[in-house]
RNA sequence: GGGCGAUUAGCUCAGUUGGAUAGAGCGCUGGCCUCCGGAGCCAGAGGCCCUGGGUUCGAGUCCCAGAUCGCCUACCA
C-alpha cells in the first residue's frame, strides 16, 4: 500500500515539474506514515513541505499542486486531503483494504516475507561465549537476539549464516585445563592450593570426578603440563558440548561453531599480520608490534603481537573476520555484550585495513540482563560459579517465555528479567497475551468447524461485509506485518515485533469482545471468519521468526 | 582525566528518516459474559519528554554546553 500511494506521488511530482509549476531539485525519498488521527486519513506525506525549502515556495501550494497531478491508475483512495502546513492527506477505500487479505490468504506460511535482501549473504555471529563454563542468563538474551535477526533477515530475503566463535586458544584454556586438573588432584588426595583465577564452579569438579573414574590416578606421574593440555581438551570438549545442547533447547542452532584453535592451525593469523604488514599498518615499538588504529579513529593503537612474540586477542579476531569475508559474505553482523563497546573502533580499524567499507561490518551491543525473582535480584557471581544457567532458565520458565522477555526491549536497554514473573499466567506476561489471542482464534475455528462451515478462503467471501471500523482497523494492523519485518530487518530489531504483536493481539481482543464473529448470518460469519483467519496467520508467522510457539489451545 | 551510552506517566519501557493532540504494559480507580475461551474487554486518573541554549515552517527526535546515572578505559581473554 505504501509503495503504490509512493509510485503516486512520485508520478505526480514529476509531472509538475515537468509542468513548470514548481522547482524539484532532486525528488526527496517519498515519504509516507500511517497516521495516527483518523482525521488525517490513512496515510499521509509531507513530501510538500521538503519540497518547500528548495523550491521557495508555500509548501501548501505545492501540496494543492501535487494533489490535483495525481492520477489515481488503480482506483484505491476515497480522497486527498491538503492540511495543516502541507501535509497530504490520503483516504483509502474501505474496500482496498479488505482486498489487501488476498495476499495473506494466498502466501499463508510465507506472508510477511519479502526480496528486500535481494540474495545478499549475510553472516551473524553471536554468543561466542568463551568455553570455559555453562552459558549463563547473560548469554542467553544475546542468544535469543542473534537467532531472531537471523530468522528475520531469513524472511526478508538474505542468505544468512549463523555462527559461534569458540575462544578455545590462550590463558583461558590453560587455566581452564589447570583448574580441572587440580581439582583431579584434590580428588586423589593431594593437598592444593586453588588459587583465585581458577574457575571455582562446581562444574570443574564434576568434570575433574569425570576424569578419575575413567583413568583412575594416570596422570598423576605424568608431566603436569601435558596432562594440563589432556585436561584442557576433556574441558572445552564436555563443556562445549553442554553449550550446544543448552542452546538447542533454546531453540538456538548455529551452522557453524569456528575454533580460534583451527584459526591458527591454518595460519589464518599469521597471514593477516604479514597483510596488515605489506599495507604498513602496523610499527614495533618496545619488542611489540603494534596497529595504527588511530588512523581510523581509535583513540589509541592496540598491540598485535606481544613482546614475547604471542599474537593478541585483537590480533586473532581480526584475521578472524577477514576469514569470515574471505567466505564471501557480502555483510557480518556481531552481536556483543555491552560491556565490548570499546572494541568498536579498532574492529572498524581492522576491517579498514582490510580493504572492507564500514557498512560491511555490522556490531549489534546487548545490555546486560538483570535476573529478578519477585522484584528481588539474585545475586550472582560467575567467579564464585554462583550464576542460574541457562538451562535452569529455560527449565524453569519455558523456552517461549524466556525468548518472548528477552525480545521486550531494544538490544541497547538494559533488561530486567523476572523469573516469577516470566513464569506467571496472567496478563502481566505478554507472551500469553499474544499466544491467547492465537489460541482463542484456533477455538473459534473449531467451533466453526463443528458448526459446519469450511474455513473461507479469499474467493468465498463478500468482502463489502467487512465494513466496520474495528474490522478496517484489523485489516491495516494485518497488512502492515510485512512492513514491520522489513522494518526490523533494515535496522536489527527484532523488538520491533513483539510491540507489533501486542498491538496486533489487543485489536484482536478489543474486537472479539465487541462482535461475534460466528452468528445467525452465514455470509457474515464466513466473512469473519476469514478475517480472524488472517490474524491468526500473521500471529503465528510473527511468532514463528520469535521462535516462540503458537499454541491451538493453551 | 578521556571515550561511549542513557535520562519520556507512580514503575518498566516504545516512539521509524525531524511532522499534526507524545504512546504501551504493569500498578491505581470504576465498569463488562444468559452470548465463539474473563489468560479477555471498556472507561478514567496520571507528562516542564533531565536543564539551558541553538538549527527551521516544525524538535521527545538533530547540534552545542551542563547535571545525574551506567559502562569502557590492560603487551587480559
Amino acid at each position: 500500500m505504501k509503495e503504490r500511494l509512493a509510485g503516486l506521488l512520485e508520478n505526480s511530482i514529476k509531472t509538475c515539474s515537468d509542468k513548470g509549476l514548481f522547482e524539484t531539485g532532486e525528488i526527496p525519498s517519498i515519504e509516507l506514515e500511517m497516521t495516527k488521527n483518523a482525521a488525517h486519513g490513512d496515510y499521509a506525506s509531507n513530501v510538500a513541505m521538503i519540497l518547500a525549502s528548495s523550491a521557495r515556495e508555500n509548501p501548501r501550494k505545492i501540496a494543492e499542486a501535487i494533489v490535483a497531478n495525481i492520477t489515481d491508475t488503480e482506483n484505491i483512495l476515497d480522497k486527498m486531503e491538503v492540511a495543516g502546513p502541507g501535509f497530504i492527506n490520503f483516504f483509502i477505500g474501505k474496500d482496498v483494504w479488505s482486498a489487501l487479505l488476498e495476499e495473506v490468504d494466498e502466501l499463508c506460511d510465507r506472508y510477511g516475507e519479502s526480496d528486500f535482501g535481494k540474495g545478499k549473504r549475510v553472516q551473524v555471529e553471536f554468543v561466542s561465549a568463551n568455553p570455559t563454563g555453562p552459558l549463563h542468563i547473560g548469554h542467553a538474551r544475546g542468544a535469543v537476539i542473534g537467532d531472531v535477526i537471523a530468522n528475520i533477515l531469513e524472511s526478508t530475503g538474505y542468505s544468512v549464516f549463523r555462527e559461534y566463535y569458540i575462544n578455545d586458544a590462550g590463558r583461558q584454556m590453560d587455566i581452564l585445563g589447570k583448574s580441572v586438573f587440580l581439582r583431579y588432584l584434590e580428588i586423589l588426595g593431594k593437598e592444593v592450593d586453588f588459587p583465585m583465577e581458577c574457575y571455582q564452579g562446581k562444574y570443574i569438579n564434576d568434570l575433574a570426578e569425570e576424569l578419575f573414574e575413567e583413568c583412575g590416578d594416570e596422570y598423576l606421574a605424568k608431566d603436569e603440563e601435558d596432562a594440563i593440555l589432556v585436561f584442557t581438551d576433556y574441558a572445552v570438549e564436555s563443556i562445549l558440548s553442554g553449550i550446544k545442547e543448552d542452546l538447542n533447547a533454546f531453540g538456538v542452532v548455529f551452522d557453524c561453531y569456528f575454533s580460534e584453535k583451527e584459526l591458527y592451525k591454518d595460519d589464518g593469523v599469521t597471514e593477516l599480520l604479514a597483510e596488515l604488514q605489506k599495507k604498513e599498518f602496523v610499527y614495533e615499538e618496545g619488542e611489540a608490534l603494534w596497529f595504527k588504529t588511530t588512523d581510523f579513529g581509535d583513540e589509541k593503537d592496540r598491540v598485535v603481537v606481544r613482546e614475547n612474540g604471542e599474537p593478541t586477542y585483537f590480533a586473532a579476531d581480526i584475521a578472524y573476520h577477514r576469514d569470515k569475508y574471505s567466505r564471501g559474505f557480502d555483510k557480518v553482523i556481531d552481536i556483543w555484550g555491552a560491556d565490548h563497546h570499546g572494541y568498536i573502533p579498532r574492529m572498524y580499524a581492522g576491517i579498514h585495513a582490510l580493504g572492507k567499507e564500514k557498512d560491511a561490518l555490522e556490531i549489534i551491543l546487548v545490555q546486560l540482563v538483570s535476573l529478578l525473582r519477585s522484584g528481588k535480584p539474585v545475586s550472582m557471581s560467575t567467579r564464585g560459579g554462583e550464576f542460574v544457567t541457562l538451562r535452569e532458565v529455560v527449565d524453569e520458565v519455558g523456552r517461549d517465555a524466556a525468548r518472548y522477555n528477552f525480545l521486550m526491549r531494544r538490544s541497547d536497554s538494559p533488561l530486567d528479567f523476572d523469573l516469577e514473573l516470566a513464569k506467571r499466567k496472567s496478563n502481566e506476561n505478554p507472551v500469553y497475551y499474544v499466544q491467547y489471542a492465537h489460541a482463542r482464534i484456533s477455538s473459534i475455528m473449531r467451533l466453526a468447524h463443528s458448526r459446519g462451515y469450511e474455513i473461507p478462503g479469499f474467493g468465498d467471501i463478500d468482502l463489502g461485509l467487512l465494513t466496520l471500523p474495528e474490522e478496517i482497523a484489523l485489516i491495516k494492523e494485518v497488512t502492515r506485518f510485512s512492513e514491520v519485518v522489513e522494518g526490523s530487518a533494515r535496522e536489527l530489531e527484532p523488538h520491533r515485533l513483539t510491540f507489533y504483536l501486542n498491538d496486533l493481539a489487543s485489536i484482536f481482543h478489543s474486537y472479539y469482545n465487541k462482535n461475534r464473529v460466528i452468528s445467525d448470518d452465514s455470509e457474515l460469519s464466513m466473512a469473519r471468519l476469514f478475517l480472524v483467519k488472517s490474524v491468526r496467520i500473521v500471529l503465528k508467522n510473527a511468532l514463528r521468526l520469535l521462535g516462540v510457539s503458537a499454541p491451538e489451545r493453551m
